[in-house]
DNA sequence: TATTGACTTGTCAAATATTGGCAAATATAA
DNA sequence: TTATATTTGCCAATATTTGACAAGTCAATA
């Protein structure tokens, strides 16, 4: 599993029975910039995601959460403390 | 508290007396970049904490974790599903 | 086995973002 | 005022990410 979201995003468009040559035109890019995003080899830009979640009639907080936990991952996951340095973020999230 | 890692570095400096251009050199940069990073305006490169650490006589996993706390930060503090994401990140990561 | 359509991969220049370094500004103390 | 420490603003240099295109693979099928 390379990608959370690549996934998922993936498996919605298949559901819709889209090709890539049609969604990528909606987000303004060529169909191997968008194969590459749903391979996790490039990031979605964040001001896409509620399009891309239009287009795909998925439910946008899912896909947001998902394209966060991805760049969140991306972050820590060569990190030894990784698992310490998660919770004292969701701690300090969580006073706001 | 803008950056709980810099806040930590500038006391421990503090704690040892040195000036940031005692500590800047050794890490092969001028005390203004290292006067931003303890302000949290810059980051301090990833390579150069466990230098850092020695430096300062201080734990290097407890920077380390520090550090890695505000790069998540960074990148999850204005978003609505931070916390959901978070946490999926944590389940992933204790999978390996 | 030739063609077609969908997707993938590689490359590289262009666009963006980050950093380094300097000079000037500020602050505090003597 | 002078001296020392730190901060701030600016912009060139460097690094990273992206956009665009061409060529590639793969599968279906004529």
């Amino acid at each position: 599993m390379e990608s959370q979201f690549g996934d998922k995003i993936r498996t919605l468009r298949e559901l819709q029975n889209l090709y890539l040559r049609q969604v990528a035109p909606l987000l303004e890019m060529d169909t191997a910039q968008l194969s590459k995003i749903e391979k996790g080899l490039r990031q979605l830009k964040r001001e896409q995601l509620p399009i891309l979640a239009k287009i795909l009639n998925a439910d946008k907080t899912e896909l947001e959460t998902l394209w966060l936990a991805d760049q969140l991952m991306q972050l820590v996951k060569d990190e030894p403390t990784a698992d310490e340095a998660l919770k004292s973020v969701s701690k300090q999230i969580r006073k706001k």
